[in-house]
DNA sequence: TTGAAAGCGTTACCAT
DNA sequence: ATGGTAACGCTTTCAA
């Protein structure tokens, strides 16, 4: 790669000193008429470009971020971060994307990458695994800006999420008003905030309508299309299925559906289904499903927004809540 | 956030030079045991980081690639790059990872940014807009590396292609041999390499077998959801609907296939219909899609390298084609 | 209006 | 074994 050209060539052209240079291409008043001129389009024919990292030295700050996703070919992180990269672009930023594979070594491996990078803040979207936030903390303590999204978890760091609870609950309620009586729960791992909230809007929907709550219909196992197809089969094995079940993902919503599919049952007839995802996944099902529909844009900007806000030395811990809308589509509706 | 330590901090403790802390950290001859021992704990202890920034500068290496995607909210780009992205990482570069929004604007824009952060080199796989390389040539004038992927064009410059001509042939004789006589291509704009690449082989098995070439089959708008959709309705719309669709694109294979189901046809019955897009998103629908299936993974891996061959100075311009497979589902068995 | 020099973090070279 | 210094690209402060 060719080595681009700096101040102290076109000083050196010009046989001034580069601090005129400097001076001139900033604007800066002190410099000839004549003399900016030339400077300018000397600059400009060799394509200068003021070196980032020279910058970045002397003023200590990278104007860059860093993100950690558990899989960036994943539709929803995929959306997220395109939203993040945008507000981040706006305000001068650029951003390192990794992915940890949805694994914890990973994850810790990710972070400690950006640290080492420099970059000025990190957002994290907790792998499924992850259940140590140590590491986290000692960011913490060492004044790294940090924000949590979408997977959070209880420490004391600034959190974007969705309602989860809420949201669960109202999905619960719609499918027992669809008239559904037998309702499973197909979530992810067990120790997963994000997961645990949806299970206590459910649970809290089925109190609320004095329904018997059945531990045979929650499934809690991981976060893969394996783990859904399985866990939906077990669930169809017993001897009186369910006649609902809410999805606590995207990947976990098209196992189950498949799953229901390949037993040969009906779909919203036999069995209705609702599940956490994109508009783009659930309209390609057939039938459509009805699904909760989150708004990335808005997690996107927020994770961002409360970043920044760490950046420019605000410390304090923040936690944005991002609302969801049900969207009723034919997975659900039995008329 | 907080400054990091830096081997001048650890210095100043020690009362030593600078220069010994640096021999002492890079395990360089020149240091004895003791002090060597005691630089390694005190760094370790303060999280000494080793500033990527000052480096660069030294070395005028950044260690870091850019990549310009249309979407990076789509599947199949976030797949190519999360491909890239690891394969970077094994050899200790980062990737920066930029978002065209399928704009040409945008994308020179894009590698613009990239250029000024230093990358030391740009993966692009263009938008579907760019007709004009003339950005890329002067990129090359400048001795850029440089990668096309995916979506490239008939430029001096390395690429990083699927096979786009014999896999539209093979999945238009598939769809002659399934029975059909009337075979539509859904495409994308008339000017991108690709598309004319898929138009062509669907035209040549057309010959090959002696069917007649029909115009009005022959769609081809733009890369996106409304176009697709509006373009299979004015097909659906024809006197005589097409027995066979082969759509250029996952966009335009999921939108085709609403449109059909919107008109209350069946598939595979009254229209079979053939698409370029994932495992993920052809098994989704219902009936599967057959589809073509392309091979992101050896893309991603062969685009790095090919970036690196130019990196380490190896600049003659390379050719990697990526094969596909035709992989038969439900959306075009007759039987 | 322009020049000179220091400093950001690191390393390589030469001197001690 | 250790110290000193120049260099990378840029800005800033002070001096001319």
């Amino acid at each position: 790669m060719k080595k681009s050209v700096s101040q102290r060539d076109i000083a050196k052209v010009l046989g001034v000193n580069v601090s005129t240079i400097s001076r001139a291409l900033k604007g800066l008043p002190g410099v000839s008429q004549d003399l900016r001129q030339k400077v300018l389009e000397l600059a400009d024919e060799n394509g200068y470009r003021p070196n980032p990292f020279a910058m970045s030295l002397r003023y200590g700050a990278t104007r860059m971020i860093g993100i950690v996703v558990p899989d960036i070919a994943y539709n929803h992180y995929a959306h997220i971060v395109k939203w993040i990269e945008e507000e981040a672009k706006k305000n001068g930023y650029m951003c390192i994307v990794t992915d940890s594979s949805d694994k914890y070594k990973n994850e810790v491996g990710c972070v400690k990458q950006l640290i080492n990078m420099h970059v000025e803040g990190i957002a994290i979207c907790l792998s499924q695994e992850t259940v140590d936030f140590t590491y986290l903390e000692r960011l913490q303590t060492d004044n790294i800006p940090i924000v949590l999204f979408d997977r959070v978890a209880d420490i004391r760091c600034s959190t974007v999420s969705f309602n989860d609870v809420e949201s669960a609950r109202q999905a619960t309620l719609h499918l027992i008003d669809s008239g559904a009586k037998r309702i499973a729960f197909l979530g992810g791992p067990n120790q997963m905030k994000q997961t645990i909230d949806r299970k206590h809007g459910y649970l809290e929907a089925l109190r609320e309508r004095g329904i018997t709550i059945r531990k045979r219909l929650v499934k809690c196992g991981q976060i893969s299309f394996n783990s859904g197809l399985s866990d939906t089969l077990t669930l169809l094995d017993q001897p009186e299925i369910p006649g609902a079940i809410l999805a606590d993902n995207g990947l976990l919503s098209i196992a189950a559906f498949q799953a229901i599919r390949s037993r040969g049952l009906r779909i919203p007839e036999d069995i209705a289904i609702i599940g956490f995802m994109s508009d783009w996944v659930s309209g390609m099902t057939y039938p459509r499903m009805t699904f909760i529909k989150q708004n990335l844009k808005e997690m996107g900007q927020n994770t961002f927004k409360l970043l920044m806000d760490q950046i420019r030395g605000d410390l304090s811990v923040k936690h944005v809540v991002v609302n969801t809308r049900l969207n009723v589509r034919e997975s659900t509706s039995k008329i």
